[in-house]
DNA sequence: GATCCGTGGCT
DNA sequence: TAGCCAAGGAT
C-alpha cells in the first residue's frame, strides 16, 4: 500500500477551495468558531455567520462577556442551536481556565464544552500547526473507500483515528496538509453521491475502485424524518424566541395554532431542560445572564 | 452504542 | 418530489 500522503499533498495544492478559515493568521478563536458551525452545518451556509460572529466577538471574552441568549440569536438559522449554548460556555471556560486563550493542547481542548475528537484535533492542527490525526465524515469515506474498499464508511469510532494516523508523514506541517487535504477531497471529489473518481488523485490505489465500486451495506443511521417531528417543533419555537429577542413572549402567544399542542408544549420544556429558553410569570425568553 | 438534536440545498 | 446529506457532540 503506497499511502495516501505524496498525491493528496500534491492534489491539494492545486485543488483546495479558498476558504475564510484558511487564510494566514486567521486565528484560533476564529478556528474554533468555524468549527463549531461547521459541525453537520454545510461550508456554503456557514461563512457569511462566521464573518458575522467574529465581527460582533473578536474574541472568546468578547463571546462569554454577551448572555447566552445573545449567542443563540445570533446564531440565527444555522441549525442545531444548542451548538450556540454550547459555544458561549466554552468561551466562559477559555476565558475562566485559560486566561482568554484557546488552549493548544488536546486534553485541554477536549475538556472545553461542545468539543469533541473532531473539533479538539482540528483546532490544534489547523490554528496550531501540532500534528494529530483529524477525522471528519470526510476523511471517514476517503478512507473506508481508497484503504478498505468499501462504498461507505461504517459508524464513527475511535479506530478512525489510527487508520488516519496511519497515513500522517513525520513532517508536522506535512502532516496538517494531509489532515486538510484528505477533508477536502471527501468534500470536493470523492462525495457521498457520484463521486468524481476521473479528477481522483487516489484513483490509481483506490481499493474500492480496483474492486469495481461494489456496493456495500451502509451501516450508517439514518435521519429520522424531521416533518412532524419533535425537532421542527423546538426548531418553530426558538424561531418564535429569536424573532423577539431581546424581548420576551407570553408562553400563550407561542405557536397558538400549532397542529399538536401536546407536542409544542413538550418542544418548550425540553428546550427550557437544555438551557435554550427560561420560563416564568407565564412568559418564556432566551437565556439571560446567569444571576450572580 | 443507540438516540437525539435544525435547517436548507441538491438530485 | 421526497429523501439524502451536511468539517459532530452529548447523553
Amino acid at each position: 500500500m503506497p499511502g495516501l500522503a505524496a498525491p493528496l499533498i500534491a492534489w491539494y495544492g492545486q485543488a483546495a477551495r479558498d476558504l475564510p478559515w484558511r487564510r494566514e493568521g486567521f486565528g484560533a478563536w476564529g478556528t474554533l468558531v468555524s468549527e463549531f458551525m461547521l459541525q453537520q452545518t454545510p461550508v456554503a451556509r456557514v461563512i457569511p455567520h462566521l464573518e458575522a460572529w467574529l465581527t460582533r466577538w473578536p474574541t472568546p471574552s468578547d463571546l462569554a462577556a454577551s448572555s447566552p441568549g445573545d449567542a443563540v440569536t445570533q446564531w440565527a438559522n444555522l441549525g442545531y442551536p444548542r451548538r450556540a449554548l454550547w459555544l458561549h460556555r466554552a468561551a466562559v471556560e477559555i476565558r475562566d481556565r485559560h486566561d482568554g486563550v484557546v488552549p493548544r493542547e488536546v486534553e485541554a481542548l477536549l475538556a472545553l464544552t461542545g468539543i469533541g475528537d473532531y473539533t479538539a484535533r482540528a483546532v490544534a492542527v489547523f490554528a496550531y500547526g501540532d500534528r494529530h490525526p483529524v477525522v471528519d465524515t470526510n476523511t471517514r469515506r476517503v478512507l473506508a473507500r481508497a484503504v478498505d474498499g468499501a462504498a461507505q464508511p461504517g459508524p464513527p469510532h475511535r479506530r478512525d483515528l489510527v487508520a488516519m494516523a496511519a497515513e500522517l508523514p513525520d513532517d508536522v506541517a506535512e502532516a496538517a496538509v494531509v489532515n486538510a487535504a484528505a477533508m477536502e477531497l471527501g468534500a470536493i471529489v470523492c462525495t457521498a453521491r457520484s463521486p468524481k473518481c476521473e479528477l481522483c488523485p487516489l484513483a490509481g490505489q483506490c481499493a474500492w475502485r480496483a474492486a469495481g465500486y461494489p456496493e456495500s451495506e451502509d451501516r450508517r443511521r439514518k435521519q429520522a424524518t424531521y416533518e412532524g417531528s419533535d425537532r421542527q417543533a423546538r426548531g418553530a419555537v426558538l424561531r418564535v424566541l429569536r424573532d423577539a429577542a431581546p424581548c420576551p413572549v407570553q408562553l400563550v402567544a407561542v405557536l397558538p395554532d400549532w397542529p399538536d399542542a401536546a407536542q409544542r408544549d413538550r418542544a418548550i420544556d425540553s428546550l427550557v431542560t437544555d438551557g435554550l429558553a427560561e420560563a416564568f410569570d407565564g412568559i418564556l425568553r432566551l437565556p439571560g445572564h446567569p444571576a450572580s
